[in-house]
RNA sequence: GCUCCCAUCGUCUAGCGGUCCAGGACGUCGCCCUCUCACGGCGAAAACAGGGGUUCGAGUCCCCUUGGGAGUACCA
């Protein structure tokens, strides 16, 4: 049978990195092995699921790349299934009505925990209970007394739950929808999936699927958890730890690649190696080789992995991404250079694309003001005769080339008898408005003549008023 | 409480009984390169949670302790 893999998230919120990396991780073994990947959405919780999660986590998938073949399905448009399926388990006695009503639960519950015990259904309907006035009944799956179920874990091994440990869990709530573990089962089963990988806190839901899925005659799928991953203070990740959306990474500049390799080496590594291509990991990454303990998210090393991807990536490929956030800059890069060129020469100095855009942003509109750190120290009076010089030589040059500006900058240094340093730095100030940039004269060069003499002439200008003011 | 899971540098990890006075990467700290910021190069500090076994030999196998995590819903 070719294999079917699947992600299933429940539309309660956006894609986090969590899921990302199962989805991930499931999408993999999928293509590793020519199979498909299915995209469902665990939407029964009708009061939590919002179809805004849903385009959130569809956007997500999006950005990422990670492409299914089927779906989305959702379960909503299949509860008439589901329905069936549960009419199924109670004609063959797998199941039944249970007419204890929430209070008398929740009661049960508080005295088993009082005697320290693991609170669970004490079967009380399960030999057959007469209908009571008022109540609608909750179905509940007719969980095996004895024996035990073996989880062969593709991660984890082996893990044995006993029978006696699981209750009857109900599988219709008494308004007849469908609960978790029975519509997980029915779409695992109709979808013909034959690697469930998911998250590790599903790992005691499992013996609890796989009785339903003996009682149904079904064969079993293989099962892989995979491990959390946690945040820097140990626990699982959530909202508190910062970004965890999965989209708040694409607005915070990482590239969609650099995010899918720091995730895929969270729980999984290839020897020494660092850095893999979509093609690497579909063929070196093997569902075995996880990890089975929890793994911390560290943004220190995803950072050193973006700045991988923005140095050594196509620059054109970068320059696409980049333009989405001088867009949200207000920059059109008509104004300026072309983002390419941008991208080549900024790429070694930037670790994300949000930084890149706001280096960059003086190539395409003038700034507002100086860094003022910077300004205090390279515009002052005794510069003004260098930028003078090189003003008036720039405006001469015959060729617009690095080269030749390079040349002047140099020429100036020797002339006024000073260290490269203290020319390039008061004229990076001048035509970038801070102190960082990239190399002097093919800065200028991007810049543009035009561009240069007027910022020339305004700086020029801004230290003698300053001296004036003074 | 109960059930299940996990445990190598601060972090991600290599290690699948001897080749480990434990290797790589991020980060940190030095030095070099340098017109700024970076890139790059070189180097340093930094770990087998603890205790018992098994074995000629244990980071690697078993048990216990400790510490973490998950589940324990008419959520998924």
């Amino acid at each position: 049978m070719s294999t079917r893999t699947r992600f299933a998230p429940s539309p309660t919120g956006y894609l986090h990195v969590g899921g990302a990396r199962t989805a991930l991780f499931s999408w993999l073994h999928a293509r590793k092995h020519g199979g498909r990947f299915i995209l469902r959405i665990e939407d029964t919780d009708i009061e939590r699921s919002t179809i805004e999660s849903v385009n959130a986590i569809l956007e997500g998938m999006t950005w990422l790349g990670l492409e299914y073949d089927e779906g989305p399905i959702y379960q909503t448009e299949r509860f008439d299934r589901y329905k069936e399926v549960i009419q199924q388990l109670l004609d063959s006695g797998d199941a039944y009505r249970c007419y204890c009503t929430k209070e008398e639960l929740e009661r049960m519950r508080a005295e088993q925990m009082g005697r320290k015990e693991k609170p669970r259904y004490n079967g009380c309907c399960r030999p057959g209970a007469e209908p009571r006035e008022g109540v609608n009944p909750v179905i509940r799956f007719r969980n095996p007394v004895e024996g035990a179920v073996i989880v062969d874990d593709l991660v984890r091994g082996k893990i044995v739950f006993n029978n006696s440990e699981l209750d009857d869990l109900i599988i219709a709530r008494s308004d007849g929808t469908p609960t978790y573990n029975l519509t997980v089962v029915v779409d695992d089963l109709d979808m013909g999936v034959t690697h469930v990988i998911r998250g590790d806190d599903h790992i005691n839901n499992t013996p609890r699927q796989i009785n339903i899925l003996k009682a149904l005659g079904a064969e079993l799928p293989q099962y892989a958890h995979v491990p959390m991953i946690l945040g820097d203070d140990g626990k699982r990740l959530s909202k508190r730890h910062g970004a965890v959306s999965v989209m708040q990474y694409r607005e915070d500049g990482f590239l969609p690649e650099a995010l899918l390799n720091y995730l895929v080496r969270l729980g999984w590594s290839y020897g020494d190696r660092e850095l893999f291509s979509l093609d690497e990991m579909i063929s070196l990454f093997d569902i075995k080789d996880v990890n089975k303990a929890a793994s911390t998210f560290n943004s220190e090393k995803l950072l050193w992995l973006n700045h991988q991807y923005i140095m050594n990536s196509d620059p054109a490929h970068v320059a696409h991404h980049l333009s989405y956030q001088m867009g949200r800059l207000d920059i059109d890069p008509v104004d300026g250079p072309e983002l390419v060129e941008v991208v080549k020469v900024q790429r070694e100095r930037t670790k994300t694309l949000v930084e890149m855009a706001q280096n960059s942003a003086f190539f395409y509109r003038d700034f507002d003001c100086y860094d003022e750190k910077a300004a205090r120290k390279n515009l002052k009076p005794a510069a003004v005769e260098a930028l003078a010089d090189m003003l008036d030589a720039f405006k001469a040059l015959p060729d617009w080339s690095s080269e030749a500006i390079h040349k002047v900058v140099v020429e100036t240094a020797e002339l006024r008898e000073l260290k490269l340093g203290k020319i390039a730095q008061p004229l990076r100030v001048a035509v970038a408005g801070g102190p960082v940039s990239p190399p002097i004269d093919i800065t200028l060069e991007l810049l543009g003549r035009e561009r240069t003499v007027q910022r020339i002439e305004r700086a020029i200008a801004w230290i003698e008023a300053q001296g004036t003011a003074v």
